[in-house]
DNA sequence: TTAGGGTTAG
């Protein structure tokens, strides 16, 4: 039956097969595919091995790509601008940038001339590299050659201009593309929306996503996911539950890095109950906890007291042949201090030690925290003094234990000494010292520190 | 070829 098809159409057939092949990254029956052909006399010719190249970069490597490149040579067939940008494209998401840069090189040396999508995919490469100059040359190329600028063009300036500081440059160039007749594509507004939040311009936002609403076009699970965690970097967590409720009623569905994100936020707005519904719901989903979703849930399972539970996942990761990172480590410690477990706490300090996450900041400051807590006082300030790297976490909880434990005078010199250096304290344990001071009798020195309190800030504003 | 990413302490 084969035998009976023209050459060129029997060719066409078999890149339909080895294309499907690929999709399904079954490259083992692409290749015998291939073989069988030959032998009937069917000849693989350029886009059979663009597809090939094309798949070895999204499934092997760019070096894998790269043999392909060589057989489809010594097969008499030369490579085109799509094969160069397949492996351009490859090798920018695998994050060897400066092998870009050598492909779209050797294609010009090569006499192949680069089409707007080798130019896109520099460009993206470029801001990859946080070189915004070089991208925007580029892009200046672009505009004043022979080569037409497709809506990817602007997507990736727009983006690129904001993940490189540029969110004022990004607008400037959005709001022109408009004047000229640009309909921005939902890509274009996530990228936006994403680089304002970023900056912290939450009003411009705002703004932007108004006007994705009013494009006619509707936001994807991306835009909510985008504004969501804005809301919750900006601690904005009751308007971050609002939009989580509206992407669920519009039917949107998580993946593993969606259900941490929320169920994280829950935990830490005290909201157990709910992040618990949104473990199981995760679970039924079928979705491959790795060693973040675990860490997440973990911390859930400490939250609620529950150690035992906290503890059969720590059997199942080990058993599941995962590996426990810092973030692990740190919150079973933080659960066991919680727990008033301080000696399970410091044995699991100890152990972290010994597997090689040794002086973690934020373990330390939760087992410090931890001593003040059972009222082991001494210890805690020995180990205090003892840490070489402290932060605003470690001064803020010694500052507030101490008053608990009644050292207002101590303390108070303490947050004096922080404020005077630009260390950040919370409010609520500067209010300690000085409620404090006042209320064991103490008003002119509550007084005089919070005159000191003052002038400090003045320093540091 | 282009958009978001997740987890810890006061």
């Amino acid at each position: 039956m084969v035998r009976c098809l023209s050459g060129r159409l029997s060719t066409k057939l078999l890149n339909i097969s080895i294309a499907s092949f690929c999709k399904a990254q079954r490259l083992e029956k692409a290749e015998g595919l291939i073989i069988d052909g030959i032998r009937l006399g069917i000849l693989p010719d350029v886009v059979t091995y663009n597809t090939l190249i094309d798949a070895y970069c999204h499934v092997v490597s760019i070096d894998a790509a790269y043999f392909v490149l060589d057989r489809m040579r010594e097969a008499g067939i030369s490579p085109n601008v799509i094969t160069y940008n397949s492996l351009i494209a490859g090798a920018t998401r695998k994050c060897q940038l400066s092998r870009s840069l050598d492909l779209f090189d050797e294609m010009l040396r090569m006499g192949i001339p680069p089409d707007t999508w080798s130019y896109n995919t520099l460009m993206n490469c470029f801001f990859r590299l946080g070189k915004p100059e070089e991208a925007n040359r580029l892009f200046r190329d672009i505009l004043l050659g022979d080569l037409s600028p497709s809506a990817a063009t602007f997507n990736i300036m727009i983006n690129g201009l904001c993940k490189n500081g540029y969110t004022n440059n990004a607008m400037t160039l959005f709001r022109k593309l408009q004047a000229y007749g640009f309909v921005p594509q939902i890509i274009t507004y996530n990228s936006l929306i994403n680089g304002l939040c970023k900056a912290r311009r939450l009003k411009e936002a705002r703004c932007i996503l108004k006007e994705l609403g009013e494009s006619g076009q509707f936001p994807n699970a991306i835009t909510y996911t985008t504004v969501m965690k804005c809301c919750f970097r900006s601690r904005n967590f009751d308007q971050g539950f609002e939009i989580l409720s509206e992407m669920k009623s519009k039917g949107f569905t998580f993946d593993g890095f969606g259900y941490c994100t929320v169920i994280a936020a829950l935990v830490k707005t005290g909201r157990i109950q709910v992040a618990t519904e949104y473990m199981k719901e995760m679970v039924s989903n079928g979705i491959q906890l790795d060693i973040v979703s675990y860490n997440t849930l973990i911390n859930l399972y400490c939250k609620e007291g529950k150690l035992e539970a906290a503890f059969r996942l720590l059997d199942e990761i080990e058993k599941r042949g995962l590996d426990c990172d810092a973030y692990t480590h740190t919150i079973m410690i933080d659960g066991l201090c919680k727990a008033r477990n301080i000696k399970g706490a410091q044995q699991h300090l100890a152990y972290m030690n010994t597997m090689g996450f040794d002086s973690n900041l934020v373990a330390c400051n939760c087992v410090v925290d931890g001593l003040f807590k059972v009222g082991q006082i001494d210890n805690a300030m020995n180990m205090f003094e003892s840490m070489e790297i402290k932060d605003s976490f470690t001064y803020t909880s010694v500052v507030y234990n101490l008053c608990k434990a009644g050292r207002f005078h101590f303390a108070s010199k303490l947050l004096i000494i922080c404020l005077r250096s630009g260390m950040k304290i919370l409010k609520s344990a500067q209010r300690a010292v000085l409620d404090g001071l006042r209320d064991s009798g103490y008003t002119a020195e509550a007084k005089k520190l919070r005159s000191k309190i003052r002038k400090a800030r003045l320093l540091h504003h």
